[in-house]
DNA sequence: TGTACATCAGTGAACGCGCGTTCACTGATGTAC
DNA sequence: TGTACATCAGTGAACGCGCGTTCACTGATGTAC
């Protein structure tokens, strides 16, 4: 049973260092992301993450991998949405992603910005990065089958605008995009123009 | 005079040390540029440095800023080779972007990975980003006024083949492009793939 | 040309800091009887 | 139900390390006369 009140066994440390992952990437960013700063966090002390992960390493991959797991969430649940409108399914989509990335930067950051070195190392990473890119190949099929994109490979077409808006997602993010671009239009109308189609 | 043999007086330590930085980069990666390591490479001492430079930010953005001119001169270059060809223009810009990222993936990181903070704090950094984008500006228009791409504004343009050729790279660098896209074909077909036109 | 001197670009020791990791330990928990 | 005991998830001290930055200093250089 799980006594929430007494400070020995936890019930729970895993899953709490994980969130307090994200919190210290919301509160101070990827840069203070330390192993200790977790524990200080979860208000363990800095040798408690050891008995849940092998090392700082591993600790990364699980805030990593629950950051892509809440990223795959969303986009799925904007895909079921607007599952009855084929045309706006890419545009939502890609909002979707876009607003991740602005509420949560850093996790954005620590997913694609090689702090998780031998990513290949942790399978649950890996499948969670590899659905999320199938569940966009899916929606490109859905929306040539639509009549909305032409016939080209969905895997290549998938990669590009997947690349489009996480390049401009990127971009956005360390500022390098050009602020008379931004005064164009709406954020969510740029993106779109993003796609391309 | 610049005596060449003395330790002392160094003569032009300041772009010994942006060198030094970017071999670092070459040799141990991004995470390992730190300023100590920067002088060690440079054989000084890990003070001297100061006298050059403000703080490490101030060093970081003057590699930085470095690695981008580098990129701009090589854009440059492709775009004078290919200067009759419009329609070659835009593939080949694309291309040589993603060699340059593969042949220096850290200095690539170093840029756009938000390593350097405040980067509105020093001009030269920004004066080469807005440059190197405005090049792909007039690219566009050079694209657009052979009858190559549709008249739609170009810096919006310019920001989204920017954005599919950047976004591409970045997740080619991070190992996040499937494999099974990357045996469709070619590289540099791919990435001509990436720009949509 | 020679000398005194100010300037300047380096050196090396020292500072405090936070980090990842290890280790002997301890106290809470669950189980066997 | 009560007790002995093994297990397990924590603690806190300690390790060595590399870092950015400061500071008193020193030796080379350039300049004034």
């Amino acid at each position: 049973m799980m006594t929430t009140g007494s400070k020995y066994h936890h019930g729970d440390l895993k899953n709490a260092l994980i969130q307090a992952g994200l919190d210290v990437l919301a509160r101070d960013g990827v840069a203070s992301l330390s192993l200790r700063e977790v524990a200080r966090q979860a208000e363990v002390s800095h040798a408690a993450p050891y008995a849940h992960f092998a090392d700082k390493q591993a600790l990364i991959a699980a805030i990593s991998t629950e950051s892509f797991k809440q990223l795959y969430a969303q986009l799925t649940a904007v895909r079921q949405v607007y599952a009855a409108e084929p045309q706006a399914l890419l545009p939502e989509i890609a909002w979707a992603y876009v607003q991740f990335a602005r509420s949560h930067p850093d996790r954005f950051k620590l997913m694609f910005s090689g702090v998780l070195e031998q990513e290949k190392d942790y399978p649950d990473f890996v499948e969670i990065s590899q659905q999320t890119f199938y569940q966009l190949v899916e929606i490109i099929e859905i929306c040539q089958q639509a009549g909305l994109l032409t016939d080209e490979e969905p895997k290549l077409v998938a990669t590009r605008m997947w690349a489009s808006v996480h390049g401009f997602t990127a971009l956005l993010l360390e500022g390098q995009i050009s602020h008379t671009v931004l005064e164009k239009g709406e954020l969510k109308e740029i993106v779109t123009f993003m796609l391309g189609v």
